[in-house]
This record gives C-alpha cells, sequence and structure tokens, in this order.
DNA sequence: TATTTTACCTGAGGGC
DNA sequence: TGCCCTCAGGTAAAAT
C-alpha cells in the first residue's frame, strides 16, 4: 500500500526518465483509470499527446508531472498529468514495445532526448488509482509544490491536501492546533490528508508505537510535549522507510523497476498481531478502527 | 460545522 | 474442485 516513502521512491524513479522527455503516445487500455480526468480517454489522449513533461513532482501520496505549454506563447493555465497509486497502483518504466501488463490501465510513450524510447506503464489492480489531467494553480504559501518541484504550483485536485511532514514548507503550527482542537482519535487524524500528508495505516501505526500513544487517544487530550514527540517519530519512520526503498508485503507495491522495498522486515507493530511487542515483550493486538486495522502494544500503548 | 460512515475495486486465502 | 466469505485500505462523497 503506497504512503509517502513508497510514492517517494517511485518519483525519484520516474524523474531521470521523464524530465525532459515527450509524449508520443498515449494509450487508456481501462477508463476507470481515469475517474479523477474530467473528460474521457479521448480527451486524456489528446491533451497529453506531443507535450513536453518538465519533471515528477510528490505531495503526500500525490504524483504530478507538469507538462511544457501546449503551444509556445499561449496564456492557458499551466498543467500537469495528476496521479495518485490509491491501493495497488504501480508507475513502472519499460522498454517501449513492452507486450500489455496484467492490470495495465494507462501506457505512456515516451521519447528522451538522452535515454531513447521508454514506455511508462500504470498498473492498477484494485483500480483505486488514477491519472488525470489538470490545471496547476499557485500555491497560497508561496513555496514550491511539493518534493522534486521549485516552482510555486500545484495542480487544483492536490491543493487541499496539506504539505507532508517531510516539506520543508510543512507548516507545523497548523499541524499542532489541528490536532489539539479536534475530538477525533490521533491515529484519524494521522490518515487525515487535509492536516497532514503522506500518511496510511502502516506508518500511523508505526508512529504511535514509537510515540507510545494508544490509537484511539482523542486529539484535544495530547499534551504538546507528546504531540512533538509524535511528529518527530513520524518524520523518523518516514525517512527509515525511505531508506530501505518503502515497504513490501507483496506484489502490491514495487518501485519503477518492479522492484519491492525491504521495509516490512523493520515493521514493529503493524502486521505483527499476536508477536510480542519488540519493547516489552507483550503481545501486539489488532483491533477494528473506521473499517481498518490498528495494531498497538497493550501494555505500552495505554490508553487513558 | 464537525465528525463518521460508506462506496469504490480485485485477488488472495480460509472454510466447507 | 469450487463456491462463498472476509480482508486489504486511500479518497471523496454522503450521512449523521
Amino acid at each position: 500500500m503506497p504512503e509517502l516513502p513508497e510514492v517517494e521512491v517511485v518519483r525519484a524513479g520516474l524523474e531521470p526518465a521523464l524530465a525532459g522527455s515527450r509524449i508520443d503516445a498515449v494509450t487508456v487500455s481501462d477508463e476507470r483509470a481515469l475517474t479523477r480526468h474530467a473528460g474521457d480517454a479521448a480527451d486524456f489522449e489528446s491533451r497529453v499527446t506531443g507535450r513536453r513533461v518538465d519533471g515528477v513532482v510528490r505531495r503526500g501520496k500525490f504524483l504530478w508531472m507538469p507538462l511544457a505549454a501546449a503551444t509556445v506563447g499561449t496564456d492557458r493555465w499551466p498543467e500537469a498529468i495528476v496521479g495518485h497509486l490509491g491501493m495497488s497502483g504501480q508507475m513502472l518504466l519499460r522498454e517501449s514495445g513492452t507486450p500489455p501488463l496484467r492490470h495495465e490501465r494507462i501506457r505512456l510513450d515516451v521519447r528522451h532526448p538522452e535515454h531513447g524510447d521508454l514506455a511508462v506503464v500504470f498498473v492498477d489492480q484494485r483500480t483505486f488509482g488514477s491519472l488525470a489531467v489538470d490545471r496547476l494553480d499557485p500555491t497560497p504559501d508561496g513555496a514550491a509544490g511539493g518534493r522534486g518541484s521549485g516552482v510555486a504550483l500545484v495542480p487544483s485536485q492536490v491543493a487541499h491536501i496539506a504539505r507532508d511532514p517531510l516539506d520543508p514548507a510543512f507548516d507545523e503550527d497548523a499541524f499542532r492546533r489541528a490536532v489539539l482542537r479536534t475530538r477525533s482519535a490521533i491515529k484519524r487524524v494521522l490518515l487525515d490528508q487535509t492536516v497532514v500528508s503522506g500518511i496510511g495505516n502502516i506508518y500511523a501505526d508505526e508512529a504511535l508505537w514509537a510515540s507510545r500513544l494508544h490509537p484511539e487517544r482523542l486529539g484535544h487530550d495530547l499534551s504538546s510535549r507528546s504531540l512533538g514527540r509524535l511528529l518527530g517519530e513520524v518524520r523518523a519512520v518516514l525517512h527509515r522507510a525511505l531508506a530501505e526503498g518503502g515497504t513490501s508485503f507483496d506484489a502490491q507495491y514495487v518501485n519503477v523497476n518492479g522492484q519491492a522495498g525491504y521495509f516490512a522486515h523493520s515493521l514493529n507493530a503493524y502486521g505483527r498481531t499476536g508477536e510480542p511487542c519488540p519493547r516489552c515483550g507483550t503481545p501486539i493486538v489488532r483491533v477494528s478502527f473506521t473499517n481498518r486495522s490498528s495494531h498497538y502494544c497493550p501494555k505500552c500503548q495505554r490508553r487513558a
């Protein structure tokens, strides 16, 4: 399940292959992969074909590829191809002409001035992910839109998403205010992408375990000190996962070359139901929480 | 307004 | 072998 570290691995893998390349052809083989696109497949293809990709940018779990102006001298809005991997999306780099892959949804045939012809294949088993052409708007804070770009633009579909904790322009004060005024459980807040982006179920459980916080502790009950520690652990776990290439449990998450990450071996709570807590030996428990699972140590992470 | 629930989707794996 | 059920969970719309 791609969260910030996994998406960043994908971004960093796509960037050298895509920045400066031209999109020669587009093949949409499943229109469900365009659910965030305002038009149909023909519209997507016509708006993307022939455009040059300026780079690959990420905020939280969203990726976008800014497109150079369609025609020199036009004053139309700057645009980008926005992508979200959803639960099972992959962006794979393949040799040009590679036969269709299992669950292939959209293919971009690109030509790079140095690397030659490449196929960028969007593969997605569960079809929660999607691509879209979207308008780029100025960022309200004037800072770069996300990792991978120095330009202060963000796709309109991503504007409501908070910056992620690894973003230099992350608004830590706004995050603290949002947590301390809510009556929601802290885990729910960590998963709210409008408060802080990039965190999913795995890293929420890991950061809460490291902070010794019960996932159902209420935001406004946290002390400023424990909130500060939580934010530090969030950043630490994201950094560690990034260094190990992300978390892979099965074939659902891979980098642009189809390779798995190694962070699954470093998990302390997530997916370790019944196994001893690495800190105190108490068996990790799993509870159903907002239609998903929470894993925590009942001794280290007290609710009260 | 703030918060919670539901729909979307496919394949793996378990039980019988 | 095959059928049915459960589970995985990010996002946004709908409901409370």
